[in-house]
DNA sequence: ATATAAACCAAATGATCGGTAGATAGTGAG
DNA sequence: CTCACTATCTACCGATCATTTGGTTTATAT
């Protein structure tokens, strides 16, 4: 019933494409990239097949540029908490209580931004295979985040790499039961209980 | 090249199902059930599309009966492990002995049944959409393994179905890590290394 | 007004999808 | 040897897929 737009919307290209993406990083992060066609995408914009395609050339393109504005998202909004860090190493204090922050700052935001978080989980594990189109990006992302993590808990673990993977396969995992089930536990809650296993009470002791 | 088979094979029913279904939990591992066509997994078993859909009704039908074969494996290849908790307490000694085993076995068999694992993962985060053939399975599933977990550890640690999420979340978040890049990192020694801080030293003492 | 650029659409492309119908061929029982 | 059974095939179905073609509409700048 959803009328054949008879008049056409002729809409701001800057607007009209953040819409293609937030309808994309929702219906994707639903259904996953494989589960989600282009006819779907276009409808929910308001749009038509062709025009859709007018903004990205293919289905492919389409996902790395949402994967990009993402990108660029998560640097911007990350950014004051990595400064925080690095002010408290300036200023020869611990960077224990600005790595508590950031690491709660990424669950909150894990909740909060929830399309954003469905989408990164589900593309996660779908980007395994070495020939989904997201899989370098992901491959990256990984890496870079481990990196990042790894060094702030340096001064505070005896294996930063080590304790970096324990923390991104448990907001994953905890993220992902928490997706399915929102209403059984608070994702924030149980995250700084297990933040209290792993990180030192004190600030400076390594182990 | 590969031959349109000319030569009809006919293969004892049993057998041919059980080729359907690890070529399927491969395929699917790999590319998640909306990744993989009929006609892609008819190929791999050397079989014709209708040939395949005599064994199973439709495609969702397959997926059904791959996860039923799954839960069996999985239910007896954990028994032994259960019944010997079991034992434990039956024979008032500590469990955490017991419990240990069948948690590194947990990890043993994620390396060693690589496909399965691969399957189990890829589809536990694609079926998070309630739309998804394999969402109440794996809302099933899930709640069974966490109230298990939380059952075995609840002499050890003060909130059980906390910890159990815990550990849940770990497994799968490493074991997603592992997937991606398996060169990267010991499974086994990095979840003994989390398990450390997570378990108690001794054997009897809550807290 | 008129022209230019580009945002947008209708319609068609060929490929491929999951699934069906009706033959055909291998197999074990008698 | 023959028959019934069924595992398997070829051929086809309508639907849907991503993408292309070529035109139509709208905003803007002159």
């Amino acid at each position: 019933m959803a009328a054949t737009g008879q008049k056409r919307v002729r809409e701001d290209p800057t607007v009209r494409r953040q819409k293609i993406l937030a309808a994309a990083e929702i219906l994707i992060g639903e259904r996953g990239f494989n589960g989600v066609t282009l006819q779907d995408l276009a409808r929910h914009v308001g749009l038509s097949n062709a025009g859709l395609l007018h903004y990205f050339a293919s289905k492919d393109k389409l996902l790395l540029g949402l994967l990009e504005d993402i990108g660029r998202r998560e640097i911007a909004l990350s950014e004051p908490f990595n400064a925080a860090i690095r002010e408290a190493e300036r200023n020869g204090v611990s960077t224990l209580p600005a790595v508590r922050i950031f690491l709660d700052v990424l669950v909150q935001r894990f909740s909060d931004q929830l399309a954003q978080s469905r989408f990164l989980v589900v593309l996660q594990t779908e980007s395994i295979d070495p020939a989904h189109p997201a899989h370098d990006w992901f491959q990256q992302y990984e890496v870079q985040a481990l990196h990042f993590m790894g060094q702030i808990l340096a001064p505070f673990v005896p294996r930063p790499e080590m304790t970096a993977r324990w923390l991104h396969a448990l907001l994953n995992g905890l993220g992902q039961q928490w997706l399915r089930a929102p209403d059984t536990f608070n994702l924030l809650d149980e995250w700084q209980e297990a933040l209290t296993l792993i990180l030192p009470k004190d600030g400076t002791g390594a182990r």
